[in-house]
DNA sequence: CGTAAATTCTGTAGTCGCTACAGGATCAAG
DNA sequence: CTTGATCCTGTAGCGACTACAGAATTTACG
């Protein structure tokens, strides 16, 4: 196993990242250019679709695809635990900075919201708000 | 007052808003085309800083030019209130469903993150996470 | 009054992470 | 042998700006 018997569109329903996206990566140079058929069709194998599967997770994750490429090692070298730990620390920091923002958001909207009389005027209370 | 005395930067400076964003918001037509000097500076009045304020309120809340859009009246007709809070209230359920995705995302990379030994060798149990 | 610095102008291209074509070639199934 | 699925390259679009380049004008200072 582990050969080149793979064609875009079957590593495309095996993990799940679209046809395009997997060119894309391609391009930006994340993945590897694959060995081809004679007529110019790209070939994957298993080591290739794991690669892809872990680019795949660390957009669940969040994490820019130029983290992604630093955890990969592509920047010089190989990251350190301790260099994955950073990355990915910085990563929650900003995560939490996000949820505290929303939070604050929703807070002001949602008390906005109460103001309005919800009928068929133009003269809204949420309107006067974004205005003041 | 309300004369059209404002050049960009005073209207920029006022407002908050960066030179480059109110052309821009010109020219995707958030703002009207104001009246200019002979040598072709816009000049802006009060009404049309009141309206800038509005839009950066509304950006600051998370709108997006679409919807802020909506609530200036730009798409057909002034929005009645309840449009108004329409418009609010999907808002507020998306902040709500991305608050929720990010707590998933936190709690998911924290656990993670414990796992990692932080120390200088490239055996780490993030990335083993990340390909698993 | 002269000049240097600040401001403004238009237009284009870049950001991020894809997505959506167009227009053609090739492959697999019936 | 034909039809339809898959693949190729290349380019343009999304949202909401931001960052130039290169020119013109205005303001401030000596």
């Amino acid at each position: 196993m582990d050969q080149f018997n793979l064609t875009i569109g079957k590593l495309s329903d095996q993990t799940g990242v679209k046809i395009e996206t997997i060119r894309y990566y391609e391009k930006i140079g994340l993945m590897p250019a694959p060995p081809r058929t004679e007529s110019g069709r790209r070939l994957y194998d298993g080591a290739l679709a794991d690669r892809l599967c872990f680019i795949r997770r660390g957009r669940e994750l969040g994490f820019s695809l130029d983290d992604i490429r630093a955890l990969l090692g592509l920047e010089d070298r190989k990251p350190t635990c301790a260099e994955v730990f950073e990355i990915t620390s910085t990563h929650v920091e900003m995560i939490r900075t996000k949820i505290s923002d929303l939070k604050k958001l929703e807070r002001t909207l949602s008390t906005v919201a109460k103001g309005c009389s919800r009928n068929r005027t133009p003269d809204c209370a949420i309107i006067k708000t974004l205005f003041s």
